[in-house]
DNA sequence: TTTGTTTCGTACGCTAACGGACTAAAGTGT
DNA sequence: ACACTTTAGTCCGTTAGCGTACGAAACAAA
């Protein structure tokens, strides 16, 4: 199965700022995929058999604690990419991650991802920035979740996911979202009533439309942004 | 100023278990420090001039968010270093790095540990596999802040920092743990009465003596041992 | 000893969020 | 058209944690 990929066409950010030798590299590994909504790109434990690069839509990466308790810690989409545990030099992590809008994304193996890795020094630098900024992502959704009313907080999560999706309606049901930020389902309602109310969006049953990224910025205040400007100044772009 | 750092008699776990040639191209630009409470290892903003690797002791990693609001969402101890962002290849970040158990660590300046890492592949793969322990760390973070309890989220605390010291009693004061965990004073106060009730530890004025790991592991539940599980897992040593 | 400062215990009223549950829609399948 | 399922809105009593504040220790300095 050949594939003509064109670098410029491509709609993940990473994929589209390599230098061309290094997007050479992997051209010839890399494979289209098609994920709904629900799918499962890695699981605890599971060693990570591919990295893929999302084009707009959203995944999740959610950490788990032992007994059931689990909660989304990071989200990823056509910005970054997956499996930034290969990039470390660890097969497997604790964490799942799980497709919330549905993408498409570019798919390499393990092995060949790796191999290119090690041919390619700015490889290795252009992917280690991203794993920077992902961090940065983590610490922040660690406070955020110290720190923030769930009003906020749906606020924040909101715009992350409309800066990765390029759709305006967004595929979310109020228990989805209530399992992602670790609240009640009863909690999520009752908190988009209020960005409702305020302009922010509409909510369908199954789904929801931002309509005022301002006013959801009001309302998310300091708990969105340091991650988004570390990525601007770190990986560029408009 | 020479130094005669002998590898074995190193208290932090990354350069013990460095192979000898790459502790050799380190040994020469180490430089033993010592901290108080309260010092400032980097700053917001501020390009990271120098990589820590504590000895027994205890840096926070502390998150802001614009406005003042700020939270710890990670700790480094004798397990890891500071500056991940420099092996990332980035020169500053938005945290900050403070220490709260006194600590002597050994700096290597962000020039000689760049030039390490070029040369050493092997280096470069230690130092990522920590980087990849402590984003699980971050992550479990987030989830702790999200669904547990001030009391539970104080015993994971408090294990976490006896792990990394050799004290028995901790230099910590009640408003300390309030700005670490993000929340009040007074919450902190009667939390750890009921950890004291329950026999975990002692109280002092301006310190914490663990008395029982095993109480506090239960209090903590789940909230505690994922990335020390990661940890054992990827860089080994009991 | 006296004075001032830090740290801690506690208390009061309040709010955010919880657990649980029930109903009403909106959609699906037959 | 029908029953069935999923999703969403709402309500009630309860709890965890908040903001604030005041007083009592413990300690430090004069």
């Amino acid at each position: 199965m050949t594939s003509f990929l064109i670098q410029t066409d491509i709609r993940n950010h990473l994929l589209r700022t390599l230098c061309a030798a290094d997007f050479d590299r992997l051209r010839g590994h890399l494979v289209r995929c098609s994920f709904e909504q629900g799918a499962v790109l890695e699981s605890p434990g599971e060693s990570v058999a591919a990295v893929h690069f999302p084009e707009p839509g959203m995944l999740s990466l959610v950490a788990h604690a032992g007994d059931g308790t689990r909660a989304e810690a990071g989200i990823i989409g056509p910005e970054g990419m997956t499996g930034l545990a290969l990039l470390n030099g660890v097969d497997a992590t604790p964490h799942t991650i799980l497709v919330q809008v549905p993408c498409r994304t570019l798919l390499i193996e393990a092995g060949p991802f790796r191999q290119a890795l090690d041919a390619s020094r700015t490889l290795r630098e252009h992917l280690l920035r991203y794993a920077q900024v992902f961090s940065v992502q983590l610490a922040q959704g660690a406070l955020c979740n110290a720190q923030f009313t769930i009003e906020q907080r749906l606020a924040r999560w909101l715009l992350m996911c409309h800066d990765r999706s390029d759709r305006e309606d967004l595929p979310l049901t109020h228990e989805l979202l209530s399992q992602l930020l670790g609240v009640r389902r009863a909690g999520v309602t009752t908190g988009l009533r209020v960005l409702e109310l305020s302009g922010a969006l509409k909510t369908r049953r199954g789904g929801i439309s931002i309509r005022d990224r301002a006013v959801l910025r009001t309302i998310a205040g300091a708990s969105y942004g340091v991650p988004e400007a570390e990525y601007a100044r770190i990986l560029g772009g408009p």
